[in-house]
RNA sequence: UGGGGAAUAGUUCAACGGUAGAACUGCGGACUCUGACUCCGUCAAUCUAGGUUCGAAUCCUAGUUCCCCAGCCA
């Protein structure tokens, strides 16, 4: 580094967040050798965008300081657990693009360990097993501003504590007749510190132990210890963690575990127009609001998968709206841009017809039909061309025609000159409508002379549009994707389905594409152009194909249209 | 009325006692065989009140507002 760079101080440089701030300091002061940090899903779910910040941070830090990042499943309570999920979590993570190598873990891999500690506490005076009824316990805990009472079961002899919890493992009562608790302080202003569970019986099989277990101990006992037993330097969660962290700190100062790890707290990640909220998804999934967790609407990252949202775009959207430790809820046009951006650059270029109407040439010999070149993508070359058919019959996109023109609108009406992309110029000269009035096609005349889309004689046309030739196309189903929820801040309260945007998911069934569309594959992305963005659906088979929106381009004639109306509007 | 947090453009983040800056959004324009992309310009903020200091978004004091916590969920 030069003085200069010293004295400008890099001052445009955005400076780290916080919790690199502390992960560096932590390792220049020698506090750690080596960073460690770790993603600990509970398999209850599907990963979602808020995960997805979570992962990006604990595996980017990771390697950015020469760490490592341990996946480790918290699969303390199986009656929400299923192999589905640890499979799927997985899968999303390695999709996102981490890789945690050897260290896959599951906190059920320390159970026989957790349980030992808890022993320990037993024989240290520190954890007792408690008889009462969950609503008792419930009533003794006090209020936020009433401090709880001690429970009868309180002083029982270690013996005694020793013996019901080796009866507890033992299966010998039934599903939450008894917990271990731990003796901290009933008056505590927090309320972890009230003597909180660290056992519960559950009697349900667990995806990896099946049912070996009776009892399993609660997230808070579960959670430091095995961040200590993996040497876990930075364990980072959200905010609502951040009064546990005098539980977490009092597991691994009263208990001999092998390590010391400390928790960090962040803001979680909320976005306009949807609910990350596992509870909702989950009823959204189950109540068949959406076609599972993979539904395009769904802001998972399957969601997104299917929808053909690059991975690097979900990276780069996590990586602009940093980290913090104030609630925050990030406008959902940010991540829409930051997708277009990504596929503006990697998209292949091709023309489809959503809404198409018929366009007749007159002037064009009938029976024939030629091919046209078009480019993959005009900002790289190397992408190549493709040719394309034209004749006598088109296709045009419905909305490109208006046969009487609003204010600025310069597409294709009676008597204008158009440019069909990488074709021809055409004049409208004839409108044809049904009984009901309604336009079913066009008479229009091309000029021979506009091959390839420039007049000879240096004329403009304001107007380039895209088409496909009626013979040749391909019919194709369209789905054209919507928020989920209609108002940019759902409450995601029990009601939610009435907060559902109606209009989520049109699907167009009539779409025309061009034929190098038949090769699609699936989260390839492709440009339709003047459209937006799109990827081959799974639903697609070979008879039909099946096309899924991931995004649209950015419209400023529908904005100023819009715009009017909302003027005229308030004019009225 | 208990405990724990947070407040910087409309939004999300920077600025770590020394010129408040970026991205998105909005607005205006240029370019264009995508009304896309790109480019240029522009509006726009330190929660309030005191204090310390040559100098405060940053330190101190007092307030205000918002969020989280009373699962045998995580």
């Amino acid at each position: 580094m030069t003085s200069d760079d010293k004295a400008s101080g890099n001052a445009n440089e955005p400076g780290l967040d916080f919790i690199r701030d502390i992960v560096k300091s932590d390792l220049d002061a020698g506090r750690a050798a080596q960073v460690v940090t770790r993603f600990p899903p509970e398999p209850n779910g599907y990963l979602h965008i808020g995960h997805a910040k979570s992962i990006c941070l604990n595996f980017g830090i990771a390697e950015e300081f020469g760490g490592r990042c341990h996946l480790r499943f918290d699969d303390t309570n199986p009656a929400k657990e299923e192999q589905e999920y640890i499979d799927s979590i997985q899968r999303d993570v390695r999709w996102l693009g981490f890789d945690w190598g050897k260290n896959l873990f599951y906190a059920s891999d320390y159970f026989d360990r957790l349980y030992g500690w808890a022993e320990d506490l037993i024989k240290a005076g520190k954890a007792y097993v408690d008889d009462q009824s969950q609503e008792q316990m419930r009533l003794a805990r006090g209020t936020l501003t009433e401090p709880g009472k001690n429970s009868p079961f309180r002083e029982r002899s270690v013996d005694e504590n020793l013996d019901l919890f080796g009866r507890m493992k033992a299966g010998e009562f039934p599903n939450g007749a008894r917990v271990l608790r731990a003796k901290i302080d009933m008056t505590s202003g927090n309320i972890n510190l009230r003597d909180p569970v660290l056992y519960r019986i559950v009697d349900a099989p667990h995806p990896r132990t099946g049912t070996t277990w009776k009892i399993y101990p609660s997230y808070d006992f579960a959670h430091g210890q095995s961040d200590a037993i993996e040497g876990i330097t930075h364990s980072i969660c959200t905010l609502e963690f951040e009064d546990h962290r005098p539980l977490y700190d009092w597991f691994i100062a009263n208990l001999s575990v092998p390590s010391k790890p400390h928790q960090y707290e962040m803001a979680r990640l909320n976005i306009t127009h949807t609910v990350l909220s596992k509870r909702v998804l989950t009823e959204l999934v189950r109540g068949k609001h959406v076609a599972g967790w993979d539904d395009p609407r769904m802001p998972t990252i399957a969601g997104f998968r299917r929808r053909g949202v690059p991975p690097e775009a979900i990276r780069d959207f996590i990586k602009r709206i940093g980290v913090a430790k104030a609630n925050s809820v990030v406008d959902a046009g940010m991540f829409e841009f930051i997708i277009r951006e990504t596929l503006n650059k990697i998209a292949l270029r091709r023309m489809a017809v959503l809404r198409p109407i018929k366009v007749v040439l007159d002037n064009y010999p009938e029976g024939q039909s030629e091919e046209l070149d078009a480019v993959n993508h005009p900002d790289d070359e190397a992408a190549g061309s493709r040719k394309i058919k034209f004749g006598r019959e088109l296709y045009i996109e419905q909305e490109d025609f208006m046969e009487v023109p609003a204010k600025k609108f310069f597409r294709l009406s009676p008597g204008t000159e158009v440019r069909l992309r990488y074709a021809y110029f055409i004049k409208c000269t004839q409108v044809i409508k049904n009984a009901a009035g309604e336009v079913t096609e066009l008479r229009c005349t091309y000029d021979p002379a506009t091959k390839g889309g420039n007049a000879p004689d240096g004329r403009k046309v304001k107007a380039t549009m895209h088409w496909v030739s009626a013979e040749h196309s391909l019919p194709a189903e369209v789905r054209i994707y919507n928020p989920l929820f209609a108002a940019p801040d759902p409450s995601g309260a029990e009601n939610f389905a009435s907060e559902l945007n109606p209009e989520s998911l049109e699907v167009l069934s009539g779409a025309r594409l061009e034929p190098a569309l038949r090769d699609a594959k699936i989260e390839t992305p492709v440009q339709f152009e003047r459209q937006g963005y799109f990827t081959l659906d799974k639903d697609a088979t070979p008879e039909k194909l099946v096309f899924t929106r991931t995004t649209g381009l950015r419209d400023t004639f529908a904005k100023d249209v819009a715009k009017e109306a909302a003027g005229a509007k308030a004019a009225r």
